[in-house]
DNA sequence: TTGTAGGCGTTATCAT
DNA sequence: ATGATAACGCCTACAA
């Protein structure tokens, strides 16, 4: 049975006018809710636009106003890089949503687009070209090809390397900060003497930032820490798993386990749990981001909430300044991050100030 | 201090052009990935188109050829409305995904635009100029809405009502079928005879073919079942706390809450926790869509597994493959979904396999 | 292999 | 308030 399918050739402004009795530029006007019409002949126009199911195209329109109304979002994707589990996919997801937000309300679209195994390149420079800006999470290219993007369109880095990393604009969360209040919080408030620190992958900026904020807490308590993390689970729950199960192999059981993001601290706990290692009565475990997860599982896990929906926001608004203003001054925002305290840590649902206060 | 920074004017295919000493149809060629140059030209175009940082215009191009490379999702934000938390969130996070990677493995990008409380038809429009096809999710838009947009740009409709809802491609995952195997199961296997089930947003086809899929197994039982549900939760974590909390409070515990989707089984998880009524041993709980908290609460929910991504796939291959060819047949596709038994049902881990052969 | 030139659908500048 | 009419930056016959 051959099903007849409604053709949609789509019209164009010519026939919209034809159809309206006017010229292509009244159409345009009120189109473009601009002014210079009537109320009559912008009812006709309206009305031959519905009848026609005419819509101005995106493309013309782009060209002639030199501006497409898109931004795009560059993000990678390691669900395919050997691992079955995807990295910390919640964090991104977050952060489209940010992002998504931001540009329906400046009134542009957001394009995403992630950059898997090879095609980075290729990619980047495809939506360059349908873009008016482009915000690039960390890790989604290597360095020089951000550099030589940045050198056809607007660029704005998110989560990257923070300063001095370059001239372009950069969104970025205190991670740094986060990770030193967890690690600072376990040494003074629950008396952590011997802590580890489970890292992400060597090249993120994120746990790189963490692993300094956790030294920085070491050392500031008189605490000695190795120059590099010793522990590694490249974000994923399986990774973080693996780590401490082979740490359980290695060495006695730490005070606490400072994990760089929830994914893994999730996944720490449940080999604890499985070895039957009480936490937090014998070793103290904390994540990063404060997924929704976390709220979940046994014990609640303290961590660090990050403003993932606010990066992505931040991040397009600074693009779209950017392309509105491209002699504009530099910026570059970081975002506070906050102490959420739950079980892992030891605590019983105290905050962090009924705790100072103690 | 005023930072200079370095200003992009957007260079075009004429500047290229010249700098390589070719006409611009040769150019265009080169970057086209068409035939028709020497290796020589290439190179030299690509040197020049480098140094200038040039991308060509996805604008021109996209009007020049009348396709823009580029395909729209459209779905519905409910986080403003009312409800400080999100309504299933993770859902739509996961056909973004899915339908990301099927557009850039296609070679186009995809836009993404969540139609919030009042911007909707506006907005779907202007997306609609953007776009050469458009997917859109359930309860992005009214009916009317919908019509009207298809008759600007081919669309599919994305875990809509299914068949007879007009002439429109349509993608869907069997909800039916997975709600009838859940109840099916609680039923035959553990023998409960007195089942609730906890519905989403009156309005949410997926809500009510689920509903529709359990009263099937009841009446296959023999059991009696209403016709609307008792108990609504908007598919909403505390959505589902305060239902649970209220059917406490009217009428004995039954033998089951069948729960529309995973984030309400989990605030009932979390009531039935509270009230100290035992899961599953006074009551069994199951969910549906399988998202990743499913595993981390106790006891760990057993649900019906959705396959998001694939739906995201699936949906823009479908626009796509009616862009290049607008005459098609109509496409209608459903996704089986896949019973998942963890332990709030009463199984220890059991698969259904293993009920099966018991 | 390469160049010429018309056309793609809008917007915007001048006129009127 | 409305109409002509150049751009806008690229693609693609058609020629050479």
């Amino acid at each position: 049975v051959k099903e007849p399918h409604p053709v949609v050739e789509r019209s164009t402004i010519y026939e919209v006018a034809r159809r309206s009795g006017v010229s292509t530029a009244t159409v345009s006007r009120v189109m473009g809710n601009g002014t210079g019409f009537s109320a009559a002949t912008r009812e006709r126009v309206l009305g031959a636009a519905r009848e026609l199911g005419w819509v101005p195209s995106g493309s013309a329109r782009g060209l002639a106003k030199r501006r497409a109304g898109i931004v795009g979002l560059l993000f990678p994707d390691f669900s395919e890089s050997g691992e079955a589990e995807d990295e910390s996919p919640l964090y991104v997801d977050q952060i489209i949503r940010g992002a998504e937000r931001a540009a329906t309300l400046a009134g542009d679209a957001v394009l995403i687009a992630a950059t898997r195994s090879a095609n980075g390149r290729e990619l980047a420079f495809s939506v360059a070209g349908k873009v008016d800006g482009l915000v690039v999470l960390a890790r989604s290219l290597p360095d020089a090809d951000v550099a030589a993007l940045a050198n056809s369109v607007p660029v704005v880095l998110l989560a990257s390397r923070p300063a001095g990393s370059g001239t372009h604009d950069r969104i970025g969360a205190d991670n740094r900060g986060g990770a030193q209040a967890v690690a600072r919080h376990l040494i003074d408030d629950h008396g952590c003497r011997n802590l580890v620190f489970l890292a992400g992958p060597s090249l993120s900026p994120d746990s790189l930032e963490r692993f300094a904020g956790y030294r920085a807490a070491l050392r500031a308590a008189g605490i000695a820490a190795p120059r590099r993390p010793s522990l590694t689970g490249g974000f994923t729950e399986s990774g973080g798993a693996r780590a401490v199960q082979a740490m359980l192999a290695e060495r006695p059981v730490p005070d606490a386990i400072v994990c760089g993001n929830d994914e893994m601290a999730i996944g720490a706990l449940s080999v604890l749990k499985a070895a039957k290692i009480k936490v937090p009565g014998e070793v103290a475990v904390t994540g990063f981001d404060d997924i929704a997860a976390t709220r979940h599982v046994a014990p609640p896990l303290t961590t660090v909430r990050q403003p993932m929906q606010q990066l992505g926001e931040q991040a397009v608004r600074a693009v779209l300044d950017r392309v509105r203003d491209r002699g504009a001054e530099r910026r570059e925002v970081v975002l506070a991050t906050e102490l959420v305290i739950r079980r892992s840590c030891g605590c019983r649902s105290k905050t962090r100030r009924e705790w100072a206060a103690a």
